[in-house]
Formats: structure tokens, C-alpha cells, sequence
DNA sequence: ACTGTAACAGTCTAAATAGACTAAACGCGC
DNA sequence: GCGCGTTTAGTCTATTTAGACTGTTACAGT
């Protein structure tokens, strides 16, 4: 029962992966997982057997054959159509225009910030500051080698996007825990 | 036929505004849409009704009464409990803590921004950059005028996060740009 | 050679969500 | 004082999704 608005991240994940070669779901969700981990941990098997059949119904995929690797369940390999390179480019072109306002957990937490008080507020800043900054500092690693075995900026681009965004959320978490310590930034005595 | 595992970001926002003054869910769902778009983009009614019960039935509001305004269908006000304000600031230091991989739309896009080709990727962000911009400035603007109005700073303050993100989020697509231009960032010839 | 664990590939189902639907009452124009 | 669009408040259902389940094969240790 596969659905039918197909608005949804993974379609163009998909689609983007099968630029690049004809695949089969489970190998799709392989290749995403160790490329990276923001894309993996949104997507789960289920969601993906079916985002991939609805890709399907709708044209821009089309069943390419059946594998077998011994008596392993049979393997469905997908190949992008041109239905398919069309649509890409469509969403690609319109998700860049377009900016969303996301409403990320952090944000969503940050508007209530006053509940944990000036001392706690500082506290959990102050951890997730230190957990970025470690996050960061691996992700800076992986891009340098990945940089240093060969692979074109472009083919990278996106880890630069998001550590970019890292280090302004670092930065701006920096600059509320000193404005707290500092007194710049006060609670409301209600 | 409510949910169990309750872990969507929706909660915390209930929660969060039951700290402020008991309510029933349509008069939350308003005073969401009036203090921020994007928190108010992630929530339906159908979720916000359902995401409710589930939380009454976890302990964390209560049943204050019912309130009826002419004949119009009865709203059904909530109050917190002490268990919800405890869940509250938990969920809240946990979010705040640890940083999760989010993934935007636009993060999935950029990882795949050279199907656009050099002159698309340009022209897509280029404007992606302006709308930001625009954007960008309206939220200034609002904010100044919430500050103006006599609002503490710690009640604004996700409004600060989000333009701050913003500002490196247009700051970052300059760079691409320019990068683009001057050939600093190549598509290579496959 | 034999057992236990991890990887492979996919299906299935219960829970969660988006968005249509209901239905009364307000208010604005005329 | 009469239609007509909006706002108020909530329910209901058809999609969607997360995550458990199935059964197979590789492989490591003993």
C-alpha cells in the first residue's frame, strides 16, 4: 500500500543515490548509513521498502532485475528513469530555493530554556557545547582524509554545510553561557 | 486511541506552554501559531489532540474542567501536574545536553547539488540566499520590536538562536557562490 | 565440526500523523 | 435581520512510519 504525496526527505535520497548507480533498498540504506549519520538515522527499513515502491509507481524508478546471492532472499534492484533524473532535479532545484523553517529538538527546548534556571541552563549548555565541539572535531577528521584521499570539494559539500552550522550553534551556545554568567542575560523574577 | 512512547518534540512544547497557564489544545495550537512559525509548522490538530491525551494519560497534566463559551463545543482545559514539570525539565536538560544529527531538507539537497550543474547551483542558491536574507530581516525586526515592547531577553531568546543560524546558514551559500564563480569549487568531468 | 553472533534482505503490524470533515456561533456588509 | 465567510473546537479516517519479526548465510572461536 504505498502512498501517495511522496513528499517526504527520502525520496530525494533516493533518487540522488540512484544517480549514481542502480541499487537495490537494502544496499541504498548501506551506502547512507556510512556516508552519514544524519541522513541514516532518519530513515528506517521499513519506511524505505516503501518510499522506494511508491518511487516506483510513480515512474521514476524502474525494476531493473532480480539478484540472488545464494539462497538470500532475492534482491530487487532499482534503476533511476528519466522520469526520474527529471524529478531530481525538480526537487533538488525547489528544496534549495526554497528555505524551510525547521523546528529542530534543540530549538524547540532553547524557548523554554528559563525552566532549568541560570544555574542548570548553564550546565546543560555547557555539556552540549563540549559534546559539539567533540562532534566536530571528528567530523573536521573525516572531511580532512576524505580530502586527502582524492574526493572532489563538491562530493563533500554537504559535511561543510553542516559544520558550519556546527560551529555557529557552538559559537552562539558560548556567547548565552557567558551573557548568563556575566549577568547580560537575567531571569525574569516572577 | 493515544500513543505510547511519546517521544516527539510536540510534548515538550505542550508542556512548556501548561507551565505558563492551564489550556485545552485549540488555545494552544493558536498561541503556537502566534509566537513562531516553525514550531507551529510541525503540528497538526489531529496530533496536538492525540499527543495530549497521550500526555494526560501519562500522568503529566490533568483534567482542570470543561469551559463552554455560548454553545460552542466544549473545551476541555488542562493544568499540569508536578509529575509534568518534573518530565519537563528533564526532557528539556536531555535536549539541550545532546546534540542530535538533524537532517534538513536542505542538508539533503546540497548533498547531491551537483546534479544541478555549476550555472543551476548558482542560480538556486543565489536565490535560496535572498529569500534567507529577507527573511531574515523580518525576524529582526520582530524581535526588536518584542524587545522594544519590554519582553526580558530570556523570553526571545530562541528567536536570537534561529537568527543567528540563519545569518551562518546565508553566510555559508555566499561562500558557495563565490566559490562556484571563481572556480575555487570545480564539477568534475565525469 | 559445531555453536553463537553478526550481516543480509525483506515483510508485517501496531502506532502515529496529516488533513478532511462536522457543526455551531460570530461578525460584517448591505 | 439575512446571507456568507471566518473562527472556534473537536473528531475521524486513510496514509505513513517505526520497529519487531522471519529466515538465510558468513564467519570467528573453540
Amino acid at each position: 500500500m504505498p502512498r501517495r504525496t511522496l513528499d517526504n526527505p527520502i525520496v530525494l535520497a533516493v533518487l540522488g543515490l540512484l544517480l549514481e548507480q542502480a541499487s537495490h533498498p537494502y544496499q541504498m540504506l548501506a551506502e547512507l548509513r556510512q556516508r552519514s549519520d544524519s541522513h541514516a538515522a532518519a530513515i528506517t527499513r521499513g519506511t524505505l521498502y516503501n518510499t522506494v515502491a511508491a518511487i516506483n509507481e510513480a515512474g521514476w524508478v524502474a525494476v531493473q532485475g532480480q539478484q540472488r546471492a545464494g539462497n538470500r532472499p532475492e534482491r530487487t534492484v532499482y534503476a533511476l528513469t528519466d522520469a526520474g533524473r527529471e524529478e531530481l532535479v525538480r526537487r533538488l532545484d525547489d528544496q534549495i530555493r526554497n528555505p524551510e523553517r525547521e523546528f529542530t529538538r534543540f530549538l524547540g527546548a532553547v524557548t523554554y530554556l528559563g525552566a532549568l534556571g541560570p544555574d542548570g541552563a548553564v550546565e546543560a549548555l555547557t555539556e552540549r557545547a563540549q559534546r559539539l565541539r567533540q562532534r566536530t572535531a571528528a567530523d573536521e577528521e573525516r572531511l580532512a582524509s576524505a580530502r586527502s584521499a582524492g574526493a572532489p570539494r563538491l562530493y563533500v559539500i554537504e559535511a561543510e554545510y553542516a559544520l558550519c552550522l556546527a560551529r555557529a550553534e557552538t559559537a552562539w551556545i558560548d556567547s548565552v553561557i557567558d551573557d548568563i554568567r556575566t549577568g547580560a542575560l537575567t531571569w525574569p523574577t516572577t
